[in-house]
RNA sequence: GGGCGCGUAGCCUAGCCUGGAUAGGGCACCGGGUUCCUAACCCGGCGGUCGAGGGUUCAAAUCCCUCCGCGCCCGCCA
């Protein structure tokens, strides 16, 4: 083993891109060149590539000098001493193109990886608290998968700030206030037999023992249909949307909600989604916050009273669209709002995190702005971060509507996934215990589920496709769960030896080895980037890089039937496995030690 | 009408913030690969006016302007 005296660094590239760095700017200073390292480090493109590992395009510098930009570049590669992680420099018309140092590369990174271990990729903790909100749907039925994005989202990108070292706490503010909660408790305070008789056929077929989202969650929409002409009844619900905010909601309110709320939350467990607080709506207005809230608005600058005792802030002077420039705060009742309420969260949220993250769908855009408009009108001056996110749609262009009965149900997608799964195992293995069959299909069907909606940028529409959604193949989760079981596979061979695995890095230089070890390198980076720029996606598309390039190494070098190189290779493929794991560990995909 | 987002091969997608060298993947399709560490894999091929036009720049998928198309929002609902 290459034992390191000192800790390693936890980012591999770092000594590279320092080293290179001063060597840019003496070579540049050798030249009688400006060379400000800040300019310099602008420039350069770590990116890497076929080219090299890092490129300077040098035109700004020939400009400033005075010079072509080749002549430039010979120049400078006349000058320049590559030495420490750098190892070469070559100059392709005005493109400067460096190597690191392989060997060194490989050494620093392996070692990272085993000295870290799970820790690989994770950065030291801060002091940073953070709180991520999201999923929070209206308790009144199942998860349709347009709302999962939301969960998965938020979910991801909880793990990658807790990777990246922020102390973070997820929540879950549950909407037990509105119309929405008010309909589940009128219907459900009825006893079945008076229930109206079209609302009363949603029940039929029903079995007692289904889940409670669905079971609960069923007449739902017939409700909400029922009332639009039924206005005697809409009234009983006003009645009691009034009765939630005044504090006496009738008993089985509650119960009902939280009822409706563990079934929801127990498919999201089947996607290694969790909660660390489920922050109630009704606690704010019950605690007096909300009221805090509507005496400070109503003494704000832009506070005004209308006719009819309702309280409106004119944002005109905070850049909202014109129509949105009169924002009711409070009902002529004296009731209190949504926003308003939201502004109690937020305040409460503030409070307690440093740093504020709703993962939030593109609907409520509108309601974002307006919040920090009326947080600004309040002098208050932190602003929650919004993620926001394009909804999934159906494939004949309409919303994911449960009324339409267009909605997918996630509970019937992973159902769906698992079959399919299933099939799968069983016609590639042979004699797996049941409950191993189970397992694996389990982990392969949330796994593909999680990784196919994680996979694109929250700001791109999706359509809803089943063959697209329930893909094992290529960009998918299970590609990365097969290719961290294969390297799980060559390490429980017994020729692969124990842990800790010793290796020489100046063995690992195949082209496919010396690629492995770069992507294993990046690792930290891309997880400090996708938590800070919210890029949960460029975890899903690393995830596949790794285990494509792993997959490619695998067919193009032997690694247990190698000579010289076989300890070596081993360790590379336990870093692999190990920083594969990780990732997976970021999406909430499940490892698979076989599948 | 206004605001926000999106538009990259038949389909899906990365890159856009911070401009840089032949735009990276996947699906589908065609042709190969398993006496050998898991073929949910790999190799090769096919396929691109980066929505359109203009501007800035040595250089534009990336920045700016205009237009087109699609989605969402514009409640004393949440």
């Amino acid at each position: 083993m290459a034992a390191g005296k000192e800790p390693p660094d936890p980012d591999p590239w770092r000594p590279f891109e320092i080293d290179l760095l001063a060597q840019v700017v003496a070579a540049l200073t050798a030249m009688g060149e400006p060379a400000d390292p800040e300019v310099v480090r602008s420039l350069l493109n770590f990116d890497g590539g076929p080219q090299g590992d890092a490129a300077l395009p040098v035109h700004r510098l020939a400009a400033a000098a005075k010079v072509p930009p080749a002549p430039f570049a010979e120049a400078v590669l006349a000058v320049i001493r590559p030495r420490g992680n750098v190892e070469s420099v070559s100059a392709q018309g005005a493109y400067l193109n460096f190597g690191a140092d392989s060997v060194r590369l490989t050494d620093r990174t392996l070692r990272a990886v085993f000295a870290l271990g799970a820790g690989y990729g994770h950065h030291s903790p801060s002091a940073e608290t953070a709180c991520v909100e999201h999923t929070s749907a209206n308790p009144t039925g199942p998860f349709h998968i347009g709302r999962v994005r939301n969960a998965l989202i938020g979910d991801t990108l909880a793990r990658a700030l807790r990777a990246a070292g922020s102390q973070l706490t997820t929540h879950y503010y549950v909407d037990d206030m509105g119309r929405q909660a008010a309909m589940i408790t009128w219907i459900w305070t009825k006893p079945m037999d008076q229930w109206p008789e079209e609302i009363r056929a949603t029940m039929e077929g029903a079995s007692p023992d289904e889940k409670r989202d669905h079971y609960r969650g069923r007449p739902y929409p017939a409700v909400s249909a029922y009332l639009k002409t039924h206005p005697v009844e809409a009234q009983e619900v006003a009645d009691l949307v009034h009765r939630l905010e005044t504090g006496n909601a009738p008993p089985e309110h509650r119960a009902l909600a939280q009822e409706i709320l563990e079934g929801m939350v127990g498919s999201l467990a089947r996607l290694g989604v969790s909660f660390d607080e489920f922050v109630w709506e009704s606690d704010f207005v019950h605690n007096g916050s909300v009221d805090q809230v509507l005496r400070r608005l109503q003494r704000a600058p832009h506070a005004r009273m209308e006719e009819n005792g309702a309280w409106a802030i004119d944002t005109a002077t905070y850049g909202l669209p014109k129509e949105q420039t009169h924002v009711v705060v409070q009902r002529g009742n004296g009731t209190s709002l949504y926003i308003s309420r939201d502004i109690a969260y937020h305040l409460s949220k503030f409070a307690r995190f440093g740093w504020v993250i709703d993962i939030l769908g593109q609907d409520h855009q509108l309601h974002a702005r307006t919040l920090n408009a009326l947080l600004a009108e309040l002098g208050e001056p932190r602003r929650p971060e919004f993620v926001i996110y394009q909804d999934i749609t159906v494939p004949d262009g309409g919303r994911m509507s449960t009324r339409g009965g267009s909605a997918v149900w996630l509970d019937q997608l992973l159902a769906e996934a698992v079959e399919r799964a299933r099939k799968e195992v069983l016609a590639r293995r042979e004699g797996l215990a049941p409950e191993e069959v189970e397992h694996i299909a389990e982990a392969v069907a949330t796994g593909a589920v999680r990784y196919h909606i994680v996979r694109v940028a929250p700001e791109k529409p999706v359509v809803f496709r089943w063959e697209d959604a329930l893909s094992f193949e290529g960009r998918s989760g299970p590609f990365c769960q097969y290719s961290y079981a294969r390297a799980s596979s060559v390490l429980r061979k017994p020729e692969a030896g124990e842990p800790p695995y010793s290796f020489e890095a100046d063995r690992l230089t195949e082209p496919d080895e010396a690629a492995l070890v770069r992507l294993i390198a990046r690792f930290p980076r891309v997880v400090e980037q996708s938590a800070h720029r919210a890029h949960v996606h460029s975890l899903a598309g690393y995830a596949h890089d790794l285990a494509e390039r792993f997959n490619r190494f695998y067919h193009a070098v032997p690694v247990l039937r190698s000579g010289d190189e076989k300890a070596s290779r081993v360790a590379l493929v336990a870093a692999v496995r190990q920083t594969l794991g990780n990732a997976l560990d970021l999406l909430g995909v499940t490892r698979l030690e076989s599948m």
